[in-house]
DNA sequence: TCGGAGCGATCTGTATACCGAATGTCCGGT
DNA sequence: ACCGGACATTCGGTATACAGATCGCTCCGA
């Protein structure tokens, strides 16, 4: 039975992630326990975890609330991708096995297909493993632990399609690029391959980002309340509440 | 009524940094809720958070476990502060007011004297503060918490006294170079001064880390188990326990 | 009719008790 | 001397109780 905690934080976190659970949408402990079926301790103890993770905001006396997406904390994350990756990318260029570098250019032949939304997520699944990949062969566990939280919390955007739209081409040839540089050992090579891939994410995600809100699509900022309306055709009853 | 856990929290994470609680020793929550005076509950959450930092280790059916120093964990911090803080440094060079540059000069004059105790310890606080001042002036605030964190569990290192001793003059020298050329809103300069800093620091303490290992004074590596043999003439009955 | 004060509902925060599970220890048997 | 099982300890999880805080509603007065 050691792990009850375990699963249920990370069925919430998938599911925060996806952006199943709606971000802004707010709930209470009780709620959440009925809909996972667990009791109130292990809510409380995953809620904990996930607030420590930017994934959960608590609010004093009057429950949780998924982190809205705003769009500070999309730059921040992207700025700190700036400043980890490439670097992470160099120290793993040096430290990693050959097996694993191996692995990493597999990864790196991932793309998707714009019509097919099953593919998309797909991709941004195997572009997570990718990351997390590289961080991991740096060999600094805690390096790999902050770097695939960063990764994850972007993940959010990711999957409200935000960011990545209509780019499957251009981010798998910049990711080949990089592997490629890994694979070879250059680790100079390689930092600047994923400097220019962080900077072209980016400047994309920022065009995206201002049509999004231009169109009045998702993501909100400032002071919480971000009703979500997301894809069209999905329920959005009680939103902000 | 809203904060017994968060005091808590503080003051157990202090003594573990000051080295009050001893790296490596285990104790129950029980033990842990009498020497606070505090609840199983709120003792049982502070731990979860200080696991998630890095300061205690969860031993699954054993009890808890200030995490033992460790040579590993050691390279791990600095190796992330070099990729962090010089980035920070030149991000808070552009983006701090000139009160936070004031600030940041005014406490890049701290030193020490080394005859004295409490002067070293003050440092290391001041030391703490001059960096977190910097991570925060990069307006970024997840980037702030990841660094503040990589700090306070160096810190645990500084109050061991091992890889500063000695170096006030230097150290302080460094911290005022770029503390100038932060205030002279030289981006680049700033990150070449931070960079060099952190580097001399990360040479400086691997010397003294030798030493230390080879006088077996204190810090322990590898899985576990770190027995406190510590300071001759030290007990060491049950400390693997 | 409108506005403000007060009351109650609800939920978190915290403490405590209890059961089950797992592990290390100790003791006794082979 | 070695091995195996019972016991104590301790964590993991749950339920429960209670205090405090916040919100919303009602009621009363202007």
């Amino acid at each position: 039975m050691e792990g009850v905690v375990e699963p249920l934080y990370r069925k919430i976190r998938r599911d925060i992630v996806e952006c199943e659970l709606t971000p802004g949408k707010s709930f209470s402990e009780a709620e959440l326990g009925r809909l996972y079926n667990a009791g109130r301790t292990p809510v409380r103890e995953a809620c904990r975890r996930l607030e420590r993770e930017g994934l959960i905001r608590i609010i004093p006396f009057r429950g949780y609330m998924v982190t809205p997406l705003s769009v500070s904390e999309f730059k921040d994350l992207e700025e700190m991708q700036l400043i980890f990756e490439p670097e992470a990318a160099a120290l793993a260029t040096e430290r990693a096995t050959d097996e694993e570098l191996e692995k990493i250019l597999r990864l790196a032949h991932y793309e998707y297909r714009l019509d097919d939304k099953q593919s998309y997520r797909e991709f941004v699944q195997k572009n997570y493993e990718l990351h997390s990949l590289i961080a991991q062969c740096t060999r600094n566990r805690r390096l790999h632990e902050v770097i695939g939280n960063v990764h994850v919390r972007l993940m959010r955007f990711f999957y409200l399609g935000i960011p990545l739209d209509s780019y499957g081409q251009a981010l798998a040839a910049e990711h080949l690029a990089m592997a490629n540089a890994m694979r070879a050992r250059n680790a100079g090579e390689a930092r600047q391959h994923a400097e220019t891939h962080i900077r072209n994410a980016m400047d994309r995600s920022s065009k995206l980002l201002m049509d999004a809100i231009r169109f009045g699509e998702a993501v909100f900022d400032t002071a919480s309340v971000a009703g979500t309306i997301a894809s069209p055709g999905r329920r959005s009853t009680k939103n902000t509440q």
